[in-house]
DNA sequence: GGTTGGAGTTGAACATGTTCAACAACGGTC
DNA sequence: GACCGTTGTTGAACATGTTCAACTCCAACC
């Protein structure tokens, strides 16, 4: 029974789609994003014009849908030198590594990601509900990479530090935006320096005697967490 | 001799540029940035077309203009809320508050300014040559929120803290323009905790004690601060 | 096989940011 | 006052994101 496992085949529409994307993946890496126009991408996926917009209702979907891409690839870096390492400093900086190794190739338009990122009207901001998913699966990877450590975090702290973590990794992209060094060294130097600093202040807050101090911050966060949120 | 105050009188294209600008805002608040057209900005002015783009390159140069004269009302606000606060958190709080009241008729179409901020090549990125006055005044405004209050402060930490609080007020902004809550209720309640935990965390990097620690963090802070430099 | 309704597709039209060659106004110089 | 270079100004043209009414294709149904 691999029924489940069968996805039914591609409509002919979600083929032109499939084309439409694969087309503008290649050009926004050959020549970045404002200077990808739709009738290229249309052209490149041998589409017209309005069909292109019959699929995506603009051109920061398009985006969007690479930035899934990036996405992807990122979560697939990530996951097997995970499997390799056991300190959380380790697994946090394995985590941060990968992703700024899939984003490398694209630092010259990656402040559209990052613009999009922080406009609530965006498909990219993750609250925004198309942008959702991207964040909690970013969450999610954080999780794991806590889960799997050798370190152990008390239970209230441990809901709140995945969506911290991501919101520090987004952090580091902005960072990364900027970071004109050779090798974007800066920015790694940053990820190294940082990430021991975050293991070292997890291990801090998970002791005891700081219980205090640490409910009150987990409290902030968990109450201020969701600005979109009355 | 009051030569120095005197300005020239302003030349044809200052009051052209001057009435360009006005039209601009008014319409920005009305209508917000990307309703208002620059067409629209042309004929409010009494100005053709082409005669604004004389004067501003492209519309987020008049987004910048308007970003200033935002900021210029911040300072005005913040000042004198200072000269009546001694204790450190009372001081920051005055200056974040001043903020929100300053740019909240403006919070339709804020996110504008954020995502330029984050670009690289937008105007208004505090490392971009002409968004770098209002970055290093609004630092200005946190020195003179620490040295005007009666916290002392190590000063090496003391260099550093300007950028890091104006760091933290452009995250409050984020923060702010995903807020949906009545009043900017949660935005509030965000500044006063993080204001009151800002200053115990300054008082404690104080101590002599933590000396070691506080030396470390200031230094990661000095060595990357400028992503954009080499 | 004909009909029908939805999915897919097209090209022309539109709105708007931006550019540009040409023109006008102005201020200084002789 | 005539000349001239700088500053200011114009309207038309262009590129590109976006919309839309019309068309084709195709599978399901009678």
């Amino acid at each position: 029974m691999t029924d489940a496992a069968v996805p039914p085949p591609p409509s002919k529409g979600e083929r032109t789609k499939e084309r439409i994307v694969a087309a503008a993946l290649e050009l926004f890496r050959a020549h970045g994003y404002e200077a990808t126009t739709m009738r290229m991408v249309a052209e490149a996926a041998g589409v017209s014009l309005g069909n292109a917009y019959y699929y995506f209702e603009n051109k920061d979907l398009l985006l969007a849908a690479f930035y899934r891409e990036v996405h992807e690839a990122h979560l697939a870096a990530a996951r097997p030198r995970l499997a390799r390492k056991r300190a959380l400093a380790d697994r946090l900086s394995a985590v941060m590594t990968a992703k700024l190794e899939v984003i490398e190739p694209y630092h010259r338009f990656s402040a559209l990601m990052f613009r999009s990122a922080a406009d609530p009207e965006s498909p990219l901001n993750p609250f925004h509900p198309a942008g959702a998913d991207i964040a909690r699966e970013g969450e999610q990877l954080f999780a794991e990479a806590l889960t799997g450590s050798s370190t152990r975090v008390p239970s209230d702290l441990a809901a709140e530090l995945p969506g911290l973590l991501w919101t520090y990794s987004m952090g580091i992209v902005l960072y990364w935006i900027h970071d004109r060094s050779p090798g974007r060294r800066k920015t790694h130097a940053l990820v190294d320096r940082t990430v021991e600093m975050i293991a070292s202040a997890i291990k801090l807050a998970s002791n005891p005697l700081l219980r205090p101090f640490r409910k009150k911050v987990v409290e902030l966060v968990r109450d201020l967490r969701f600005p979109t949120e009355v």
